[in-house]
DNA sequence: GAGAATTTTTTACTCATATTTACAAAAAGT
DNA sequence: ACTTTTTGTAAATATGAGTAAAAAATTCTC
């Protein structure tokens, strides 16, 4: 079995909510080319995109909206729900657990850290916020396996350490710096910081392209 | 001159974050090789990055810390403050409201819009809220030049008009959804699915890696 | 009900872009 | 002056995107 290219994976959520927004409006159907109409990319782009997936569209009558929605799904597990942590109660932390939506993707936050004594024992959400000490002991007690870092920058090094220690797989960072783990340790970087860059860099050559 | 690619502009926010910790640490120099070592990537490939903002290192001694952040911030044009909406005061909305380093990247929120009359006339970090409806003609009076959309996916197709009908020339997108707009405004999509998909599959496809 | 026409997938190929590898030149230190 | 380190450039490889032609299947028509 080949990897997934990223292009491919950063495409993937689009589709999806394509894909919803068509179930929604009672679309049975739909064609690789609606498709790439709408999110203004290749036909045979999106045919190959969806090929990762494992489904199959048939000839004249494209691909079955709802089968499609299951096989994305599917292909990223988030039919089951997976146990995270959020490391870090601030704006943003609140913000991801006030977000009713994660279940949609697999994602169940379990508990809350932080190292502010104001914020810990307080409940956030229905999220119990415990201190950052605790992380090791209860990562393994809970069987936890995904992180999510919303805390500052000084702090995420220790914290990333922190869910190493307690077995966590997989860490989704949103701290603005780099952490380093061990290499069987996955990491996702989701820094707002990627994202402005190459807009404000687009503002900067926006000009040149006429 | 040519145009950036897209994974050395993903990559160029990294090696500002590194930049600022090492010139706190009070590094002068650098040499791409430690770059390279820090981040896990080739040394060849932090060059090549590099030459695209314009710095010129020298050789055995590498480059000069402080030359090479000035370097990124003018290449990303942070150095001047750009004018931004905020459309959406919901969780996240706030939370970047509340993200006081924003002006280190060059954004300055200069009024927010949400649509809850609850909101409406308030004040969040000392910014406003107003009524959407007040985007175009707001944007064109203040000459924003930015929009970013914290709102729910239903709401964001109609609040990207209403930024493109104030003159707006990019928008930076939270919205669970794809926008369509005009083909000279520039959208950068900065969705947590696309990156949380991203860390699913990498779950998933962990195991096959062995 | 059979066949033609149309639409869409599928496959194969070409082109562009990004990464890696290799080598030569330059500056600092010994 | 020689060695080491590190940049800069050039070439090669690998990967992904786009294009074009062929195959399959469904619908429409006769």
């Amino acid at each position: 079995m080949k990897f997934t290219p990223q292009p491919t994976m950063r495409r993937i959520p689009h589709y999806l909510h394509l894909l919803k927004r068509l179930k929604e409006s009672g679309s049975e159907r739909v064609s690789s080319t609606i498709i790439a109409n709408e999110l203004s990319l290749d036909p045979t782009q999106v045919r190959k995109d969806l090929e990762y997936t494992g489904v199959k569209g048939k000839p004249k009558t494209g691909f079955i909206v709802s089968e499609l929605i299951d096989a994305i799904h599917n292909f990223l597990n988030w039919n089951s729900q997976q146990s995270a942590f959020l490391v870090g109660a601030g704006h943003l932390g609140l913000a991801m657990l006030g977000y009713k939506r994660f279940k949609d993707y697999g994602l169940n936050f379990v508990a809350a850290f932080d190292n502010d004594e104001e914020k810990i024992g307080k409940e956030f959400f229905n999220t119990h916020v415990f201190s950052v000490e605790q992380i090791p002991a209860l990562a393994k007690k809970m069987n936890v396996k995904i992180g999510v870092l919303t805390v500052p920058a000084s702090a995420a090094q220790n914290a990333a350490e922190l869910l190493v220690e307690g077995g966590v797989q997989a860490i989704w960072n949103f701290a603005p710096t780099s952490i380093r783990v061990p290499k069987d340790v996955i990491v996702e970087n989701a820094q707002f910081t990627e994202s402005l860059a190459a807009l404000s860099r687009k503002l900067v050559e926006a000009p040149m392209r006429t």
